[in-house]
DNA sequence: AATGAATGAGACTTCATTCAT
DNA sequence: AATGAATGAAGTCTCATTCAT
């Protein structure tokens, strides 16, 4: 699938953070991978750790482009909410390998690193907060505490990804209705 | 605060878990700890790993407890529910790092290990899903698909671990009440 | 002859940095040499640089204490300056392959180790240039530049562990008055 | 500067082994400093001892090429001495980076190339020993031992290598005049 | 109960060199 | 002439665990 072979060693990367975690899989997992030899892989990246900071930061940039998206074309802020949620299913289920390697995997990168992956979260978490606080003064949404709310909402949407499996009854589009039905209600005035 | 040498042992591991992961503590930091050599530690533990079990078993269990306590006692679903949620963060940020060892780090427990502690999870998770669906058979509570209702409050209620701080505004207690809101809102019929 | 095992490893390194270099010198072939495994090493030091490091330091430190002790004994700077070259003979002759590691292979230590033994050096090539400062003011010496005197001679008397074969048929302490002879003629008055 | 590839190779090399060792420096290095690709490197060059090997040798025929020179030119043993010691610093501080090349890293070769090496350090000794040997026949110097002596003038003038600094009070000319004049007293007859 | 020496496997990374293009 | 992908060996160091004392 992958077209250059940078890529393709971070889907390896990908596949193998998956499923063994970061620190649990070698280099040796990857060049085993990939085909090459360990050191070969050293023509692509600079270390193992920078490949997991560049597999974290190009998903959360991805859920922040969306969203940043989202907050410009939709009009209410209900239907920007709505459309948040939709949208962070999509990449979530979509990108279920990459999205657990940032959920799960970010917090082993050295703090200097980790600290770039956690302004880039922040930055996201403010996207969500800044549409309810403007439900809320538009009186569309409840809540006094918009971070709260949003944090709520999040981490119910977060969560997704230690449980979804693709052999469900319910389609991920069905999923995220629901979800969206749930986290709605429980906000919207009346 | 330990009483045996056992314990002091776990509430180091703890810390340290919490503090740098799993993988990245070693015995010696565990031994550094608690003051003794790294050999000495193996009259108290038979392994690393061992530790890890005992820690996200007991912090499970905890959970799992406390909610067949709160369903024995209480009446209603609605009742359940709110008592549910606010156990859930009583334990959450009550013992702040061991459940975050439980949620983060015995993902890296071996294979047999962790299916020990997914199936403790899972217990809990249904002691949910058999509220949500009592208040559902009651008519309490809307919502056609009590599990993915459980999981979207659980996740919402987990996520906590990852960014509660003590020195916020609000009171754990507050917190709490303000999620049971969201979530009874976003559940209950009418 | 070692008597503790950090000795043992460390005359181990001397050794092999004297015959192959410190680079060319693998933590493997220190640990064969003293019968451990290569990780076992590490109770006993930090670093293979932290041993070229101690081992340097030793050694300068050793030239350094015997001169000092040299001028508060000698009377006149000649007789100072004789003994200086004498002891020098002593040490690079007496414990050649340690000297030949502190001459030849500090220079590989990082920068900020090696400043300090650059620093150490200096400080034993000012003991000489204080020596022959003072001649020169008793006016027992000639020369204006007494830095550049004593760079002369200790230049001459350091290049011996390059040179030095214990089977020549003179003996250490015949090639030490030789040299001194050879200097002393070279500044003395008359 | 070069005039050729290989010589801009050879420079680039003798630049990064006088900085930071042969063992230190990668054939990356040199390929960057001279914006080439590893790999078209060996174009070039045959191998980075071979190198090493030419820059020591290229070194080392300079010096004795100079000396060759002087003793068909001079005439009395002390004149071939004064030029010998300045022709040595002419080269040492003119050509520094490559004197120190070859003093402190032709070591580093193979057994077999550092043997050509140490041969042609012998033969270039031999020459400083024959003009003091010629001397102490002519009755111009003293000494029963030329090769001592002749060991004692090239270490001090060999040391120059690892403290000389171009930005000193005296020029190059002045140390060696000062360097000359310590050592022609050291032996000279009366 | 406690030590600390020792193990041995395995971690990440570097690097001189080769070779097809 | 030049590239740059690839190799494969070797490098330093870490670590969970064992065991004689």
């Amino acid at each position: 699938m992958a077209t250059n072979k940078y890529d393709e060693i971070a889907q390896a990367a990908i596949t193998l953070f998956n499923r063994k975690g970061y620190h649990a899989t070698s280099v040796q997992d990857i060049a085993d991978e990939v085909g090459l030899q360990k050191g070969s892989l050293y023509h692509y990246i600079n270390s193992k750790e920078e490949l997991l900071l560049e597999i974290a930061t190009k998903s959360i940039n991805g859920f922040c482009r969306d969203l940043e998206a989202v907050c410009e074309q939709a009009s209410s802020a209900q239907e920007k909410l709505e459309r948040a949620i939709l949208h962070h299913f999509d990449i979530v289920i979509g990108h279920l390998e990459m999205t657990t390697v940032l959920l799960r995997e970010a917090f082993f990168l050295s703090d200097d690193q980790h600290q770039l992956i956690k302004d880039a979260n922040d930055r996201y978490l403010n996207l969500w907060v800044q549409i309810i606080r403007e439900g809320v003064a538009t009186r569309e949404f409840r809540g006094e505490d918009p971070r709260l709310t949003a944090l709520s909402i999040l981490g119910s949407c977060n969560w997704v990804y230690r449980w979804y499996k693709a052999d469900g009854k319910k389609s991920p589009q069905e999923i995220a209705r629901y979800f969206c039905d749930l986290h709605l209600r429980g906000i919207l005035n009346r």
